[in-house]
Formats: C-alpha cells, sequence, structure tokens
DNA sequence: CAACATTTAATGTATATACATACATTTGTG
DNA sequence: CACAAATGTATGTATATACATTAAATGTTG
C-alpha cells in the first residue's frame, strides 16, 4: 500500500512532501507496531522506552530528568511513568542520598525478565521491516534524516 | 546535534536501530516545528490536517469517515476535532440529506484565510528542512520509507 | 552566612487521545 | 415488506499528554 493510498490522495505537490509525510506516517507505523506487541504485557510506548534505558544501565540508576533526556519523547511526564513502573514493580526508586532532589530509577529483575520476555519478537518484526533495506540505502536515509535532524535543532532553536 | 546527542546515547546496535529512531526522532521535530507555528492561531496539528484536506475539495464536502481516511493519523477522533473547527468558525458541517447518516463537512471563508496566512511560513520551514536534500536523495529516502510502509502494512494486517 | 537563583522532581489541571459503545439511518435478504 | 446486518457519526469514559506551578534541596553571590 502505497503513501498515496494511506492518505487517500491522488499525488503531492513534490518530493519534499511526499518525503514529510512519508516520515509521519511511517513513525506512526511503527509505533502502532510496537503497541500492539506491548499491550497484552499491560506497557505503553514510552513506558518501554524507559525499562530499555534502563536496562542500558546495567544496575547503575539514572536520574528522572537523564531518563527524560534520553527518552524519545522526552515531553512525556517521566515522574509519572516511573509511577506506573514501580506501581507493577518493573522498576525501582529511591531518593539519592547525596543529593535528596534526585530520584535514582532502576529495573528490577521482574522488569528484565519482562523486557527478555519481548527482545525476541520485537527484534524479529523490527528486523524485517527495517534491516531488509540495502545497507546502501539505510545509509543514505541515516545521512539524510541526520542533516534533517539538524534543520530542525536549528529552526527549533531560534525560536528559543 | 546527531541523533546519539538527542538521545544521549553512546551508540547504537546497528543501522537498522539507528533509522528506526531517527524516524521517530525527526517525525517528533517535524510535529514539534508544526506545532509551534500553529500555536498562536489556536490550531493543533490534527486539526490542522483536517483543514488541508478540506481546502483541498475545492468547495466539494466530505464525509466525517472520508476525511478519517485521509489524515496522517486516523485514530484521533474526527467527530470532535470537526467539532472545534466548527466551533470556530473555520469549517462548516451539514446533514447530507441524500444519505442522513452522514455529515458533510466543508470549509469555510474564515478557515481559508486562516490557512492561506500560514501557507508562506509552513512552506518556507518545511521546504528549508526536506527540500534543501539533493533529488537523489529524497527519491532513495522515500523508496525507503515506501519499502518499510509495505512491510509494516503487512504485519499490521496479518495481525488482523 | 543570608538572600537569591537554580536544579530536580512531583503535582494540578485542562485538554486530547484510545477504545468501546450507543444511536440513527441505510442496505441487503428471505 | 419485515428484519438483520452494516454503515456513519456521535458520545462516554478512562487514561495520557501538555503545560504551568509548586516544593524541596542545593548552588551561588555579595
Amino acid at each position: 500500500m502505497k503513501i498515496e493510498d494511506h492518505l487517500a490522495q491522488p499525488h503531492f505537490e513534490n518530493d519534499a512532501q511526499r518525503l514529510h509525510l512519508h516520515i509521519l506516517v511511517v513513525a506512526r507505523q511503527l509505533d502502532l507496531l510496537l503497541r500492539r506487541m506491548l499491550k497484552p504485557h499491560g506497557l505503553t510506548p514510552p513506558q518501554y522506552n524507559v525499562l530499555r534505558i534502563l536496562r542500558g544501565q546495567k544496575g547503575q540508576p539514572i536520574a528522572v530528568h537523564s531518563l527524560a533526556a534520553r527518552m524519545v519523547d522526552p515531553s512525556s511526564n517521566t515522574s509519572r511513568i516511573v509511577d506506573k513502573l514501580v506501581d507493577k514493580g518493573w522498576a525501582d526508586r529511591k531518593v539519592c542520598p547525596e543529593d535528596r532532589r534526585r530520584a535514582n530509577v532502576s529495573i528490577t529483575p521482574s522488569g528484565l525478565a519482562l523486557l527478555a520476555s519481548l527482545d525476541d519478537q520485537v527484534h524479529s518484526v523490527f528486523h524485517s521491516t527495517l534491516a531488509s533495506l540495502p545497507t546502501s540505502t539505510l545509509d543514505t536515509m541515516n545521512a539524510g534524516l541526520a542533516k534533517v535532524l539538524d534543520t530542525t535543532d536549528d529552526v527549533l532553536s531560534s525560536q528559543h
């Protein structure tokens, strides 16, 4: 199904607009895919994102604001996401003794087990959708998106 | 600013994972950019999306479900988005006489004026971020994303 | 060291979203 | 034509999100 069919639109003005919509629609599809895999486990994509970051810490706890800096969507309310993970027993939070403003967040064995049970499915789905592209295409796309990222950073920061 | 800095992550497992996160982060940035442009006018991206579709109808009204089919995010509640546009006087909705289940939605002169006042800014921002890429890059990226879209369609539909 | 600024996290609140359901209308079938 | 199924839209409701504010701890400066 082409992007034109997804949006029930006969054509686009130009290739740049087509790329714009391609990016938005593909991002939405990737999110939908992840959401479907996570739903049976009672996880949302931002919660999964946080758990993955925690696992990447390899035992070392992390502050809430550092967590936010690593998230795909930092505007989601990291405090409340951590709340939910703690409620379900997948994460642990304690006040940092050196700086009592901070909260040290870490993943629990139960959280690690949850991620482990998801790894195969997540990996295989995204491998089939993305890793099947030729290396040269992956490179071109990554370089192009890096450039777009740079430009959007400029515009966003110039608006302070 | 590289994607690694955006996510405060030293490196990615492979180019496919890097592409995955590039797509998600760039989509978010493009949405943020649009959101900032629209906010002073009291519009959200989905509302803007609907207004653009209505303008594309060139006077011909459209049913709510057709509107939903053309939106970037069809899961947003199209009825309520139209509600808000009608409330603000940018769109008009009347019951279709031939099929009284349907609602015929169209854009008002005030809605057209609003879009016109946004066109230059929106065009220039997205032109600078996307259209500055070489044609060959645009082509490769569009082709790659089209392929990804196809695969995600497959996986999503196989889960029915 | 007192006063003010900054950092860190949590909370309040209004709105938006996802998902299910309701309701009216139209279509299809025996 | 009666009745079931499908369609089109709106609404109910719980949760999530955006954005502002608060509160506590730490830094900084005169």
